[in-house]
DNA sequence: AGCTATTAATAATT
DNA sequence: TAATTATTAATAGCT
């Protein structure tokens, strides 16, 4: 299906085998998926591309009850060929115990996530929304928590920052007063030439700034906003838990 | 690809399923052959047709070895046992891999029961307080549902009750016109005796209850009393979901 | 099972 | 990577 004929082998060309990975890929999951719903069949497929990438599919999303059943499968086997000798049947019943302890734990999981909640009573209902609005208080306050730490953070850094403002904000307006007073001077002993040199010099008290950045090397301006700001934002929106 | 386009939905005539799903079986394992050689990718497929039976394709005929690459993906604890002898070596991996699954979903189920949040970052805190949360919608729906059959059945039963407290009553009321009828036929026939005789003696039209009883013969007055009315009670409280 | 009219998948190409 | 198209492959409905 596709013009010419295909060989059964090893595309060579290694674009077109990543091409036709891709597109047969997608056609061999489809069709997993529908013979799945069709024939009420439970399929699970797993495909690992060359490069080691994983592909799957499984009916109803759950890959794991499915190889259980697969391993079920082959387990009934084994028994049948094998009438195990000794020192394996205690392998072989810590395995089942450990599978359905799995088992429970999975479907229990399912419950919790809304899941399969058909097959529970009412009492077992009420005991579930019971305890997964207890989770729920416990997962929010933890968030709030959180939140309120990051929100705590994030002042203190912009205290930081302020004190730096004010600190840059105090000699800028001393390097004024230097400058008024050199200008005064120059004016007083005729040199006007002196003042186009100003400005490229760098000031020696600006070098005070550094101070802090020995303080908190990693932190700089642009680096707070890149990092800080988002999580502060997205967190903001859902903070009325 | 046959004639006439096909639903994706399950092929409900027993027949026809049996048929396609034993000839899409044959193109799924195909396919998987196919992609496998092709792109040198490696597939298991794994089908339980609807009665169960197993059908299996595996890059190789190695199943078992595409699944524990599978499980390595997921988990990618699975640690080397040392030097086991031969026979156990596979069962302590097998046990092994059990237990870190084990692990692992008691970790998440402990998630989910809002205890050991401390490990999770606020990314993860929000995305399990969302989860949580639509779990309980779900619980809490499925539980008004519930609720919402067990009153109709109890209204079910209030009429029908009514009905025949209405009956009952009907059928008191034409006895006692018999009584009076018969009381004044007495009086008229001068035999005052015959009135203490009236209270014990069944009175032929009160069998008429018991055709109520053959159409439920499991419901009798107390038995709803004891069975129903405490589960109506309890879940009116929590009713406003 | 086996047979075809059709649809679906996809190889080559842009 | 994403369309388009010419072909082949798969298969639905019958026998």
């Amino acid at each position: 299906m596709g013009r010419g004929r295909v060989q059964l082998k090893r595309i060579e060309n290694k674009i077109n085998r990543q091409v036709t990975f891709s597109k047969r890929r997608g056609g061999l999951l489809k069709k997993a998926h529908e013979i799945s719903v069709l024939c009420d069949a439970e399929v699970g497929l797993i495909v690992f591309s060359h490069k080691g990438k994983l592909f799957e599919y499984a009916t109803d999303s759950c890959m794991e009850k499915i190889l259980e059943r697969y391993e079920r499968h082959n387990y009934m086997e084994r028994q049948l060929v094998a009438a195990a000798p000794d020192s394996q049947v205690n392998w072989t019943l810590e395995c089942n115990r450990l599978k359905a302890k799995i088992e429970l734990l999975q479907r229990n999981h399912r419950h919790y996530l809304g899941e399969d909640l058909d097959s529970l009573s009412l009492k077992e209902i009420q005991n579930l929304e019971q305890q997964l609005d207890t989770s729920l208080k416990h997962v929010r306050s933890r968030k709030n928590h959180l939140m309120y730490e990051s929100i705590s953070e994030l002042q203190r850094k912009e205290r930081a920052i302020q004190e730096q403002n004010n600190m840059l904000a105090k000699q800028i307006k001393e390097k004024e007063k230097n400058m008024a007073q050199q200008v005064q001077w120059e004016q007083q002993n005729q040199c006007p030439n002196t003042l186009s040199f100003m400005l490229p010099v760098t000031p020696p008290c600006l070098k005070m700034g550094g101070i802090y950045q020995e303080e908190e090397p990693e932190m700089r301006r642009n680096e707070l906003d890149l990092t800080l700001e988002p999580i502060y934002m997205c967190n903001l929106g859902c903070f009325a838990a």
